[in-house]
DNA sequence: ATGGTTGTTGGACAA
């Protein structure tokens, strides 16, 4: 079972991009971050002529995520918190499995509201880990978690302190969600790797320097965690002309 | 220190 994350960054802008890697790499589910559609712009016919099935919670202009899957899902959700104006989670029962694709606030400048934004929707997102953990089921949360967990997964760890991706609030969240009994996938495989980013600034050569970011992520439950065979990051879609600046995530569970 | 890039959208805003 290949599961994918990728924040494609405007679907529309980057429908061939997504077909050919599509394609090539045929992932079981891919999960959308950024598609920045309504959900009846979602190039719905492309993705199906491909073979999926597709579940959609979009937004105009901004955010809007996305499950794609080849099984055809048995439960969805939309949604993390009642009445969350921005489209940013979305979770289906794919097989035995639960699914999320979720796109974190970035909660910059910070402090100030965005940031109060970001802290109370990843304490929304631990609750929903909890509740989804007891459901004992293998559960995948992929997506942009706008998280940078460590030192090592960041250019220059100093002149990030402040930044609302870093700052000692946002880490603290997120290892109060690993605590709870959830595996970073990347970091349990490759655990003292450097430079293990997902997303590059388009700004200031920042792909061309490698100076970027690890933060999109998959967090597995135990019972997901027991099957995982690997996760890699997938630089070559980055490197692409038009590209988006995040560049995919690829989780494999045995079956 | 500042600006630098891109997508959506039609002047900014978000990232």
């Amino acid at each position: 079972m290949k599961i994918a994350s990728w924040n494609i960054n405007g679907i529309r802008a980057r429908i061939g991009l997504l077909k050919d890697w599509i394609e090539t790499e045929a992932p079981d589910v891919l999960l959308l971050q950024e598609i920045k559609c309504e959900t009846d712009q979602f190039p719905l016919f492309e993705i199906k002529a491909l073979g999926y099935h597709a579940y959609v919670l979009g937004q105009k202009a901004y955010n809007g995520v996305a499950i794609i899957s080849r099984q055809e899902a048995t439960d969805m959700r939309q949604g993390l918190m009642k009445d969350d104006p921005q489209a940013r989670y979305i979770e289906a029962q794919i097989g035995d499995m639960l699914v999320a694709s979720l796109y974190l606030p970035n909660g910059n400048p910070a402090p100030g509201e965005k940031y109060d934004y970001k802290l109370a929707w990843m304490e929304q997102l631990k609750t929903r880990a909890e509740a989804l953990l007891k459901t004992e089921k293998p559960v995948v949360l992929g997506g942009d978690f706008n998280v940078i967990p460590a030192p090592e997964d960041v250019y220059d760890p100093q002149g990030w302190q402040n930044d609302a991706l870093y700052r000692p609030q946002t880490r603290q969240i997120w290892r109060s969600i690993l605590n709870l009994g959830f595996t970073d996938a990347y970091r349990a495989l490759h655990p003292h790797e450097e430079k293990s980013y997902t997303f590059w600034d388009y700004q200031a050569g920042a792909w061309q320097k490698d100076l970027g970011l690890r933060i999109d992520h998959f967090l597995l439950s135990p019972e997901a965690a027991s099957r995982l065979d690997s996760c890699t990051i997938d630089r070559a879609p980055r490197a692409q002309e038009k590209a988006s600046d995040h560049t995919p995530i690829v989780v494999a569970l045995t079956p």
